[in-house]
RNA sequence: GCGCCCGUAGCUCAACCGGAUAGAGCACCGGCCUUCUAAGCCGGCGGUUGCAGGUUCGAUUCCUGCCGGGCGCGCCA
């Protein structure tokens, strides 16, 4: 409805006369808007206002100009001149009514579209390192990239999930030391935890596993293990020192290949873990990227190489450095160190390079806030390794603050007692995981309310929008209950009688959803969806309340039933984009 | 100190990339169940959009400065 009205004006604007609106104004792009107030009929436009500007002419005037140039419609009741300049179109009751019957007819495809023209976009999400659980922040990364992805496939979007498992570095290291021992511990041996290991109870599964697998084969005495090492940071030392001192200890111990399988155990252990929470939370991924695979491959290396050739690149204090102040950066980046080793960031810019050689046209990269300093950097890696930066994007999400009725839940990350995701589905279920997580903008902090999310009232937001669909299914039982059949086509032939203004109303809600899941993809805004859906179910809610929909008139009883499915379709599809159920009993 | 994000009703947040009288939920107050699910509906209360300027027909939105909150500023990953 919208994209006709744009049409209608865009054919009004090129028929006004050239002494009017001069060549260079008509590049004005055409705006229609949803109204906020009946009043102002059901779209507005504020182009003869923006013309106005461009003309330096009398918006009234060039309204009246382009309301006279406008073509007829079937579908338009009036055109009304309003307010500064405003052009208001109030759309006939039955214009809607095709709506409906297409709701009705495709289904579960309703709202989807073509926009995306099936433009490969790839959006990479979580990437939580692999040495622990997930836990609640990583929980609203996984619902906001993973409903993101379900809204740009909507609109055409051909899309890829991926997650970038970081297996690369020294953190694997001291992963690999960490589950080894527990694997110890598992053996019998008693020691002091080291201070910059990873603690938890997840790794004490890891070392149970690799005792199932691997027996007593590796299995040192403590005092051997420990014998002459630096003191750990408890005792005055230093615990980066310490735990070095213990990785090339362990390496020594057991040799190369049994310390690859003690890493690969764990980090399969960990990864697995991760994979079969998100499975469970309704997140799946179309790739799970490895990053040690880049420097298997060659990858890190053919990367230097360009970025060398590329000129952006020079030798200091026996490091390798990118100029990435070139590109705005605020301080030059070290790629290789000057003991050989190469960064993190190397690894960033050959994952860059093999996304951008994987053939994506978009690259879209969602991150804690707390790696904004990443962006500029990245970006300049993209452009230097010849990817347009426009192809880059970068979404932020804030973090989230848990809250168990009114006070703050405490998250303690050290001591190993934080709230996992896995924790927090099973406390409130993934429903009201999914839609919390979604429901504020990805730059606003989140609080969420436990106690809120799993309350079976009127106060939490997922049941609302779930009742609505209930209700609905609920209509359908009663109606054969009572012995009653539904003509759909009979009710879509009568929506001519549907006049009270709840049902036109809904009516009108409905046909704006393609509309609004256009919006969220475009404007990266899952939260957008779970507010018009609240709106939906609030307009269903009141016209349930005001008027029987099994009555004895079978055309308005018809067209009524095919409102509640239409209605039904619309929640269904868009918490199915959410990833949250749609009951049909509550 | 520099950089990024945020500041809107008592609380949590929207506001369709500059539009018309800034909207929801919760909380609070008052109504509605012998009728399809009351996990619901209807009504009311509640605002100098942090402050001060600027840009223009028009600013919560854009620009500048200040105030307040969060995060980040390694040859870590």
């Amino acid at each position: 409805m919208k994209t006709l009205i744009e049409a209608m004006l865009q054919h009004a604007l090129d028929a006004l006369p050239e002494d009017l609106v001069t060549r260079d104004a008509r590049g004005v792009s055409i705006e229609v808007e949803n109204t906020r107030d009946v009043q102002h009929g059901d779209f507005a436009s504020n182009l003869a206002m923006r013309l106005g500007r461009a003309t330096r002419q009398n918006p009234m005037l060039l309204a009246e100009a382009l309301m006279a140039a406008l073509p007829q419609s079937e579908s338009i009741a009036k055109v009304e001149l309003a307010g500064a300049g405003f052009i208001n179109f109030f759309l006939k009751d039955d214009a809607y009514h095709r709506d409906i019957g297409k709701v009705l007819q495709d289904g579960a495809s309703y709202g989807r579209s073509n926009v995306g023209a099936g433009r490969r976009i790839q959006v990479e999400f979580v990437s939580a390192n692999p040495t622990g659980p997930l836990h609640v922040a990583h929980g609203r990364h996984a619902a906001f990239g993973a409903s993101l992805s379900n809204l740009l496939e909507a609109v055409g979007y051909n899309v890829q999930r991926e997650y970038y498992i970081n297996d690369a570095g020294r953190q694997m290291d001291i992963l690999a030391v960490s589950a080894w021992l527990r694997y110890l511990e598992r053996c019998g041996e008693k020691f002091t935890f080291p201070a910059n290991a990873y603690v938890g109870d997840y790794l004490a599964a890891v070392g149970q596993q690799l005792f199932a697998s691997v027996g007593t084969s590796v299995w040192h005495s403590a005092s051997e293990v420990f014998k002459d090492l630096p003191p750990d940071e408890p005792q005055g030392g230093d615990k980066d020192e310490f735990i070095d001192a213990l990785i090339a200890r362990a390496r020594r111990l057991i040799g190369d290949t049994a310390y690859e399988t003690v890493l690969r155990g764990a980090l399969d252990g960990i990864v697995g873990d991760i994979r079969e929470d998100l499975a469970e939370f309704g997140v799946t991924f179309d790739c799970w990227f490895s990053e040690r695979s880049l420097s298997e491959s060659g990858a890190v290396d053919h990367a230097i190489e360009t970025l060398k050739k590329s000129g952006h690149a020079y030798l200091k204090d026996g490091a390798l450095w990118f100029k990435s102040t070139d590109f705005g950066d605020e301080k030059d980046r070290v790629i290789v160190r000057d003991n050989g080793l190469k960064t993190y960031f190397a690894s960033d810019m050959a994952y860059v390079l093999n996304k951008l050689e994987r053939g994506f046209e978009h690259l879209m990269y969602i991150w804690g806030a707390d790696h904004h300093g990443y962006i500029t950097r990245l970006r300049a890696a993209l452009i230097v390794l010849g990817g347009p930066p426009e192809r880059f994007e970068v979404l932020l999400m804030q973090i989230v603050s848990l809250y168990r009725g009114g006070e703050k839940a405490k998250m303690s990350k050290r001591s190993g007692d934080y709230v996992t995701l896995r924790d927090l589905r099973k406390e409130v279920g993934n429903d009201a995981a999914r839609l919390f997580y979604v429901m504020r903008s990805n730059d606003q902090h989140l609080d969420f309310d436990m106690e809120l999310a799993k309350s079976r009232s009127n106060e939490n937001p997922v049941y609302y929008i779930q009742y609505a669909h209930a209700r609905v299914s609920s209509l359908l039982r009663q109606l054969r209950e009572r012995g009653l059949e539904h003509d759909v086509a009979h009710g879509i032939a009568s929506l001519g009688r549907l006049k009270e203004p709840q049902e036109l109303q809904l009516i009108k809600r409905i046909s704006a959803y393609p509309e609004i899941i256009k919006q969220c993809a475009a404007q990266r805004a899952p939260h957008s969806l779970v507010h018009y859906l609240r709106d939906l179910a609030n307009d269903f809610h009141s016209y349930y309340s005001a008027h029987q929909f099994i009555v004895e008139d079978a055309g308005v009883r018809d067209a009524r039933l095919d409102l509640a499915l239409a209605t039904q379709v619309v929640i269904r599809n868009g918490l199915k984009l959410l990833g949250v159920s749609a009951p049909d009993t509550m």
